[in-house]
RNA sequence: UCCUCGUUAGCUCAGUCGGUAGAGCGGGUGGCUGUUAACCACUAGGUCGGCAGUUCAAGUCUGUCACGAGGAGCCA
C-alpha cells in the first residue's frame, strides 16, 4: 500500500484535480454535523494539512465522527476544488480507514500551547505546527551544510564521540566508563584506577572535534566534521544544551582571510538554501515567531560582511557614548551587549571581528606578528551576536609548544596534535558553528530546547 | 552556580482585605448539510507543587525544598 505524501499532493494539486488519491496522516482537527464532516490531516511531509470532506454515505460514518485529534487515518478519495475560503482544494472521501484511534487524553489541543508545556510532551510536539516546521527546517539545514561542503570538495570526517584526550579544553566533560561506581578498582594511592576501565584510560564524550579534524586536514586539505558534542557545564540558559551539534570545517594551505570567506559564503548559502526550500515554514516563522525574521535573513544573505579588528572595535565602543553594563577595555572579552551594538548599530549587518588579544583566546590560535594578538575571528550577526568563532591555527611547532607550556597544559597530552606541526605542517584555519544556534537564528526560535528533538539540559533527560 | 519571577482542573489562566475554588479551551453526552481554533445545549473533572510554621481560619502570610522560566556567568 502506498499513500501519496501531502508534499506531493500540494505540488501536483492542479494536475491531480478530479482524480482519485490515497493519503494517510494524523488528524489535526475534526468537525462534524449530522451527515457530513470535515477532517484536517497532516502527514508531516508538508507545512499545510489537507481538508477531508466525508458524508454519511461512507460505511463507518459514526465511528469516524467520533475520532479525536491525533488519530491516524488513511483516506481514499478524490481531489476536488474546495468551496471553502481557507483552501483551494480538498479530498472528497470515498472511504476512511481508522488506522490508529487516539485516546481522549491526547495532550495536544487545537489551540496554542506554551513552549514550556510542549517540552514536557517532547514525544508529541513534532505533530504541532511550530515544531513540525522547526524539525523539517532542522533536517533541511543539515542538508544545506552537507551540500555546501560536499559541493566544494570537502571531505566529511567522523571525528570520535568518545575521546581519550581530556585536553580539548572547552569546559566540563561527561565521563565514559564501565567501572562500577560503587566499587571501582583503586590504585595504591586510593584513586580510581582507570587503567582497569574499558579503554584502559580515562575517556569522555567529546566537547569538540577540532583537534581531530585538524589532523585530517593535513591529509585531505579541505575537511569538515559535523556531529554531536557534549558539555557537562551547569548552564541554565536558552542558548545552552548539554548535547548539541557542531559544524567544524578546516582548510589547509589557507589563512584567516580564506577562513572568513568560507564562513561568509557558508552563512549566505545556508540561508538561501532554507529560504528557497522551506518557504511555507519560513513564512510561518516570520508571521508567528519573529516578525523581522525574513527581512533580517535577506539582509544577511545579500550584504558584504563587515571587517573590524578587535582593537578598532574597542575604539568604536569607547567612542559610542553608550554606557554598557560591562566596561569596555582592551584585553577583556566582548560581551553580548558589545557584540550586538557593533553588528546592529554600528555596522547594521554581519561583521567579522579579528585579531583578538591572545590572552582571551585558545592556545591553538596563530600568533600575529605584533606578539599581542592572535588570528582569531568571530562572526557577529544582528539579532543574536556571535554566530561563528574561528581562527588560523598555530602551525609553528615551537610557538605552539611555548603557548602550551605558558598556559600550564601538559605537552604529553598533545603529542599527536603537535606531531602534525613536525610532519609537513602548513598554514591552516577553521571555524566552529553551533548547529542548533544556527537553527535558532534561521527560525527565530529563542530557546535551544525548542529546536532540538529531545533536548538534554541540566536535570532533564526524560525522553 | 548566582539573581529575579513563577507553580491553582488535562491545557491557558483568574481568584479582591486571610473566611473551604472560577472561566475559556479540551473531555463526555445530545443537536446541527459546507465547516476553518466551527457552532448551540447539558455534564464530569481540584490534596491550590511538597513539607513545616503563623492564625479561630491559609490558594492567599512566613520559612524551606523541588521543579519551571527569564537574566548573568561559561560558551557553541
Amino acid at each position: 500500500m502506498s499513500y501519496l505524501l501531502l508534499k506531493d499532493l500540494f505540488k501536483r494539486s492542479s494536475e491531480l484535480m478530479d482524480t482519485p488519491v490515497s493519503i494517510a496522516g494524523w488528524i489535526r482537527t475534526l468537525r462534524v454535523s449530522k451527515n457530513l464532516g470535515f477532517i484536517e490531516i497532516n502527514d508531516g511531509s508538508f507545512f499545510s494539512g489537507v481538508q477531508i470532506v466525508f458524508q454519511d454515505t461512507i460505511p463507518n460514518f459514526e465511528a469516524v465522527s467520533k475520532l479525536g485529534t491525533g488519530s491516524a487515518i488513511a483516506v481514499n478519495g478524490k481531489v476536488v476544488a474546495s468551496p471553502g475560503k481557507e483552501q483551494a482544494f480538498e479530498i472528497a472521501a470515498d472511504a476512511i480507514e481508522i488506522v490508529g484511534a487516539c485516546d481522549s487524553d491526547y495532550p495536544l489541543q487545537k489551540k496554542r500551547h506554551s513552549f514550556e508545556y510542549m517540552r514536557t510532551i517532547a514525544h508529541l510536539r513534532p505533530r504541532s505546527n511550530t515544531f513540525s516546521a522547526v524539525f523539517r527546517v532542522r533536517s533541511l539545514l543539515a542538508h544545506a551544510i552537507h551540500t555546501f561542503f560536499q559541493d566544494r570538495g570537502f571531505v566529511y570526517v567522523h571525528t570520535p564521540i568518545i575521546t581519550g584526550s581530556d585536553c580539548e579544553g572547552a569546559g566540563e566533560m561527561f565521563r565514559v566508563t564501565t567501572l562500577d561506581p560503587k566499587t571501582p578498582p583503586l590504585t595504591d594511592t586510593g584513586a580510581v584506577d582507570f587503567s582497569k576501565d574499558f579503554f584502559g584510560k580515562e575517556t569522555n564524550l567529546t566537547v569538540s572535534g577540532q583537534l581531530a579534524v585538524e589532523n585530517f586536514c593535513m591529509a585531505f586539505r579541505n575537511v569538515y566534521t559535523f556531529g554531536p558534542t557534549f558539555r557537562a557545564e551547569n548552564s541554565n540558559t536558552p542558548r545552552h544544551a548539554s548535547e548539541f551539534w557542531m559544524i567544524e570545517p578546516e582548510i589547509a594551505f589557507a589563512g584567516i582571510e580564506e577562513d572568513m570567506r568560507m564562513a561568509e559564503d557558508m552563512t549566505k548559502f545556508i540561508i538561501r538554501f532554507v529560504l528557497e526550500r522551506a518557504p511555507e515554514e519560513m513564512k510561518f516563522f516570520n508571521a508567528m515567531i519573529d516578525k523581522g525574521l525574513l527581512e533580517r535573513l535577506e539582509l544577511v544573505a545579500s550584504s558584504d560582511f563587515g571587517r573590524v579588528t578587535y582593537t578598532e572595535a574597542i575604539e568604536l565602543l569607547k567612542k559610542s557614548g553608550r554606557t554598557f553594563e560591562y566596561p569596555v577595555e582592551w584585553g577583556s572579552d566582548l560581551q553580548t551587549e558589545h557584540e550586538r551594538y557593533l553588528t546592529e548599530e554600528v555596522f547594521k549587518k554581519p561583521v567579522f571581528v579579528i585579531d583578538y588579544p591572545k590572552e582571551i583566546k585558545a592556545f591553538y590560535m596563530r600568533q600575529n606578528d605584533d606578539g599581542k594578538t592572535v588570528a582569531a575571528m568571530d562572526l557577529l550577526v544582528p539579532g543574536i551576536g556571535e554566530l561563528i568563532g574561528g581562527s588560523q591555527r598555530e602551525e609553528r611547532h615551537d610557538l605552539l609548544l611555548r603557548r602550551i607550556e605558558e598556559l600550564g597544559l601538559k605537552k604529553e597530552d598533545y603529542w599527536w596534535y603537535l606531531d602534525i606541526r613536525r610532519f609537513g605542517g602548513c598554514p591552516h584555519a577553521g571555524f566552529g558553528l553551533g548547529f542548533d544556534r544556527a537553527l535558532m537564528y534561521l527560525t527565530g526560535m529563542t530557546n535551544i530546547r525548542d529546536v532540538q528533538p529531545f533536548p538534554r539540559t541540566p536535570k532533564n533527560a526524560e525522553f
